[in-house]
DNA sequence: CCATACTGTATAACATGTGAAGTATTCGGG
DNA sequence: CCCGAATACTTCACATGTTATACAGTATGG
């Protein structure tokens, strides 16, 4: 009797070769860095970039609606809604009602949201420096331009709902 | 009556030249193209790496503890935790307590759980290979290599708890 | 031995990620 | 006009991430 044919071993990429652990794991070393002084101000990333977002928008009329906030903060709806929620209550943004579409909410940083932002940025920056002389900055935008590269390749591949790509 | 020094603008990287932003962007556009086929299997995309943490141990005496695994697939403990539940509930994988040291539980996989591995890597190693083919192997390779390069770098600045660096 | 510190794992509590369904408003064709 | 489709958010339900805490088992110094 001949022996049954040996199972084919399952052949998988090891966990270190593998793309998205190595961004997982990546990400997760950079924003180690970060937690802990977001912590001190309350804060988390997500609620961050939020704010972050709101800044960009500029004090002037900075009203962004919350679809535009969550493209720029790369945040889904569900999670931005308890994040705006929150933020509301803390007093350091303001919701209102878009006059021409009554859907959309405009939102805009309150003077402590923005007292806020000008508490937290400088901190920031300044570990953001720290990687920037760690890795060479140089080196740095490069892997950012690749990340994109690989962001448009993928994309390509399964494009996000509703991007026209 | 001079006008008050204008408030020195919070100046702010952009979120698009920042780099947790770059990473998770680059992450999410990655799996995107596997979550669906992960469903499918009713597997989420850590389900699976503990599965493949599993199977990369081999067939033969291939049982890991828990920390080990934790290791292996980056899931801190309250997370696994509640995997193998689930992974055990579903007759995919054993524990048992290690007699040599019973604080420790040693997880090796069913044959049901070696069916699924077999069942579900072809397909997960062939949308793999689509992004190799995108986007270049060779980029691709020395992609890995620089997040790897970043991930020293920032471990550095603060190293993880239990990191011996 | 034994009290104590330490280790491996699990649980609790809260925030976010993800997919699906719900609500209010607007838009567009008949 | 008016009704059905589309849009902008929100809410729900469940899985994971993150931190702190609990707890059993093990090692260690006295």
């Amino acid at each position: 009797m001949t022996r049954s044919p040996a199972p084919a071993p399952v052949r998988l990429r090891s966990f270190d070769r593998s793309l998205p652990m190595g961004l997982l794991r990546a990400r997760e070393a950079a924003m180690r860095l970060f937690r802990a002084h977001l912590a001190r101000h309350d804060l988390t990333e997500q609620r961050w970039r939020v704010l972050r977002a709101l800044t960009a928008a500029g004090p002037d009329d900075g009203a962004l609606d919350v679809g535009e906030v969550a493209e720029r903060t790369f945040l889904l709806g569900p999670s931005l809604s308890r994040i705006l929620g929150d933020l509301e209550e803390r007093g350091l943004l303001a919701r209102t009602v878009d006059p021409a579409d009554q859907r959309r909410s405009l939102l805009t940083l309150t003077p402590a949201g923005r007292d806020l932002v000008a508490e937290v940025a400088p901190e920031s920056e300044a570990i953001y420096a720290g990687i920037e002389e760690r890795f060479g900055a140089e080196r740095l935008a490069g892997l950012l331009a690749d990340l994109r590269d690989l962001e448009d390749a993928l994309s390509d591949l399964m494009p996000r709902p509703g991007d026209p790509r």
